[in-house]
DNA sequence: TCATTAAATTGTT
DNA sequence: AACAATTTAATGA
């Protein structure tokens, strides 16, 4: 099992740093485990983190006022989110919360903010990301309203794809059909039929305890 | 390495 | 939500 450091340093934006910036973020920043089921922040409380998601799987979503709860997007093994949260001076707006038992970073705001001012190339990094995730949010909004189940399963796995948020996924999905589930706000029995209706459109292949996916562009395409 | 058991996941109602 | 069937993981001989 690698060390929470040797996660961290796999990180596209670690690979920007300084040693000493390195330095820093090795004595500063905090692995804990989060059981499945637990929260990785809460919605309300103050910003002191940016966080990352080593080992696991995490969804970031809200409450409604009547206790329905919406999911905006699910951050796999290396994804950090936060970000915006952390340049703004206001309460978490998101809830996270572990699908499976998860390795947790917490980075210091302070730390973060002092990256930025100091790296230009960790700057870029994290513009990038910001940049990619404004625009899964719009794919998200778009298959929300126009798409059906399976629509929304597709555009959910292809959303895995992204190289700049979630480096080195492979082509197989190691997500359950429960965990998809919970991501895209269906019930599992739901998905369970949408995945296979995927598989006979060879759009995937569904495996036991995931799906795997040879053509993600094809997975992007599927806009039903 | 193989067989047995427990746990996780799937498929169906 | 509940159930049975299936797959994987863990354990010990």
């Amino acid at each position: 099992m690698a060390t929470g450091k040797e996660l961290i340093a796999q990180s596209k934006w670690a690979q920007t740093l300084t040693p000493e910036e390195k330095g820093r973020v090795d004595a500063e920043t905090v692995v804990r485990t989060v059981p499945k089921g637990s929260y990785v922040c809460r919605r309300g409380e103050p910003v002191h983190f940016w966080i990352g998601v080593l080992e696991g799987l995490v969804k970031i979503a809200t409450v409604s006022h009547a206790g329905k709860p919406a999911t905006f997007s699910g951050i796999p093994s290396g994804g950090w989110f936060g970000e915006g949260s952390l340049l703004k001076d206001m309460p978490r707006p998101y809830e996270a919360v572990a699908l499976r038992n998860s390795e947790i970073a917490y980075l210091p705001r302070g730390l973060f903010l002092w990256l930025l001012d100091n790296n230009a190339r960790f700057c870029r990094v994290i513009l990038e990301q910001i940049n990619e995730r404004l625009g899964q949010a719009m794919a998200i909004i778009e298959s929300d309203r126009l798409l059906g189940p399976e629509g929304r399963v597709a555009q959910c796995l292809a959303g895995m794809f992204n190289p700049i948020l979630y480096p080195r996924i492979g082509q197989s999905l190691r997500f359950s059909q429960e965990e998809i589930a919970l991501l895209v706000g269906l019930s599992r029995q739901r998905v369970n039929q949408a995945v296979k209706v995927l598989q006979e459109r060879d759009v995937l292949e569904v495996q036991y305890g995931g799906v795997a996916v040879h053509d993600p562009e094809k997975l992007r395409r599927f806009q039903e």
